[in-house]
DNA sequence: ATGAAAGCGCTAACAT
DNA sequence: ATGTTAGCGCTTTCAT
């Protein structure tokens, strides 16, 4: 691979003439141009991208964190964002935290190798307070889910409203027995959804059964797992939260091995409004998520950061879900 | 952020000591080692990445394309890709074409711009004629996606196998009406399980018929829009040999809505075993292939050039794929 | 409009 | 065992 000495060499220019032809600066004759330009062509020059990296200490690159890729909502959400960051010249590279604090830290680390200009948290693992110091090497935006006090852009869903929606919606079709599911609890965008969830149930007079909130709740299987148990409960609710469309069809379906009725004996409402809700026998109610404005103004939060240097500063951005009813509810 | 200078300053040792601490050389006294050690931690430095990259003229990436990642296979694939290559101190930088030509070639041309060591093609939109003259900046793995003639390592499913296979399991149970789905057909993986179907046709003496062949046939609504055709039809097929889960998924929903009984009336065979081969009613009769084996060899193939700089060539590992029987066909 | 020269932060050959 | 020095390939002052 040729270098940018031997692009000047053959053009007899200097390489800072080659540089500039190279970055579209102005100042340089359009017969030097055109001789360089072909010389570029002709001995198949690309420039090395970590000489630039390290000359001019910017990278291109947003790093996105997420739990894993092998999971619908964050598939969308990365297809999305890579998507657009190329519209501004960026390149995104995805990394997966598989749930492991210590990945999620050599995430950040990224920033202070200068292996990457900004970062989009889409979960978050460790306490911000392992996360903050990393604030001076450039900066985070935080996507998907929430923090309570970090001094960075959050672009997320109101998780509270949804929490309370699906509830209400529920408690209006006269069921009184609800059941709540969560990734876990030291999520704060799942602790806004389920304080959303009990505000609807105290608003309505509703008592909450500790036994009727589930945790790990991902996938199909656990949707298995989860109405097995139900199942096997002497007091049953009789309606669901379920927080994942993949969740729901599990539950939808075992339920239907028991002979559930639904959504009469037990009504299933999803989450994020995947394609599987159309293939589920009921097919399934749930809340839509605008992904693809997330992901596009999580990608322009960090672009303005990026391009403005401004200070970073706490600015939420809430942002509002809406139901789709089909059948399960 | 401190540079190595800083570093070797402040631990009163040259930054060649202190490069030789941190890239853990031998021939450095003990007594040095913990004093750099200390300085690097109380000043909290990391070196610069692409300093390293340029100066070793080794990035630790490998860059993987994939036509998106918002497809249940690809994302599967890339997960476990990923968690390999961590392996090896390696990372992946996933690479969406989007289906477009164009976005490949910017892939291979990362190896170009030394930005990644390596890259893994896993689908192929471009001719190999167009591809190959990168191969001189770097080794390139294909897998999943096969070609003819690429002078590569090539690790990939057994698709011939598999479209007879699957297509001998509805011969067996009595169709003699079966169609077939694709993504497209400038995919040499998607000709051979094509080709597959076809022996296994005319093995049993069965004819195949044009419009039985769907093309772009990739999520839940190709699969409703393809139910919709064959419902229209005169003469129907009694089988479906669908190439993907998600399809399946849809051609099932929708047959149900037209009162179709399955498998009696059409037998519906998906591909991949996803997890939502488990919700569908009745459920998915699949085809298994060995996804978590295909990313870890195509991991292992590419290190090995990498490490070995070894002379590419062509080499061909198939992986043989099995039927699990549910209930749809 | 063009070029000479400095230097980004690091590693490694070479000398001691 | 340790340091001196060169240089990876590029961009950017600064001078002309």
């Amino acid at each position: 691979m040729p270098t940018i000495d031997e692009i000047a060499k053959l053009s007899n220019v200097s390489k800072t003439t080659v540089s500039r032809v190279l970055n579209n600066h102005p100042y340089v004759s359009e017969e030097k141009r055109q001789r360089v330009l072909e010389v570029i062509k002709k001995m198949d020059y690309i420039p090395n991208t970590s000489a630039r990296k390290l000359r001019s200490n910017k990278t291109m690159f947003i790093a996105v964190s997420i739990p894993h890729v092998d999971h619908p909502f964050f598939a969308r959400l990365m297809k999305n964002m890579s998507a657009e960051a190329l519209q501004y010249q960026y390149k995104v590279i995805v990394f997966q935290t598989f749930y492991q604090k210590q990945n999620e830290l050599k995430v950040v680390d990224l920033l202070k190798r200068k292996e990457v200009d900004g970062i989009i948290l889409c979960s978050l693992e460790n306490d911000w307070e392992d996360i903050k110091g990393y604030l001076k090497y450039g900066p985070i935006v935080m996507a998907n889910e929430v923090h309570a006090e970090a001094e960075v852009p959050v672009i997320c869903y109101d998780e509270f409203e949804a929490g309370y929606k699906g509830t209400e919606l529920f408690i209006k079709k006269g069921h009184h027995s609800i059941a709540f599911c969560c990734d876990n609890l030291y999520s704060k965008a799942q602790m806004m959804r389920k304080k959303g969830f009990m505000r609807a149930l105290s608003d309505a007079g509703l008592r909450f059964h500790d036994q009727w909130i589930f945790s790990h709740a991902f996938t199909i299987q656990d949707g298995f797992r989860i109405m097995d148990q139900i199942h096997s409960m002497t007091e049953k609710p009789t309606a669901i939260f379920t927080g994942n469309d993949q969740v729901a069809a599990g539950i939808i379906k075992r339920a239907s091995h028991y002979q559930y009725k639904i959504p009469q004996q037990l009504a299933v409402l999803g989450y994020d409004n995947q394609s599987i809700c159309e293939v589920t026998n009921p097919e399934i109610t749930t809340i839509d998520i605008p992904v693809e404005d997330l992901a596009k103004k999580a990608i322009e939060a960090i672009i303005h950061l990026l391009n403005n240097k401004s200070v970073l500063k706490r600015e939420v951005v809430t942002m509002s879900s809406s139901i789709i009813t089909r059948q399960s509810v």
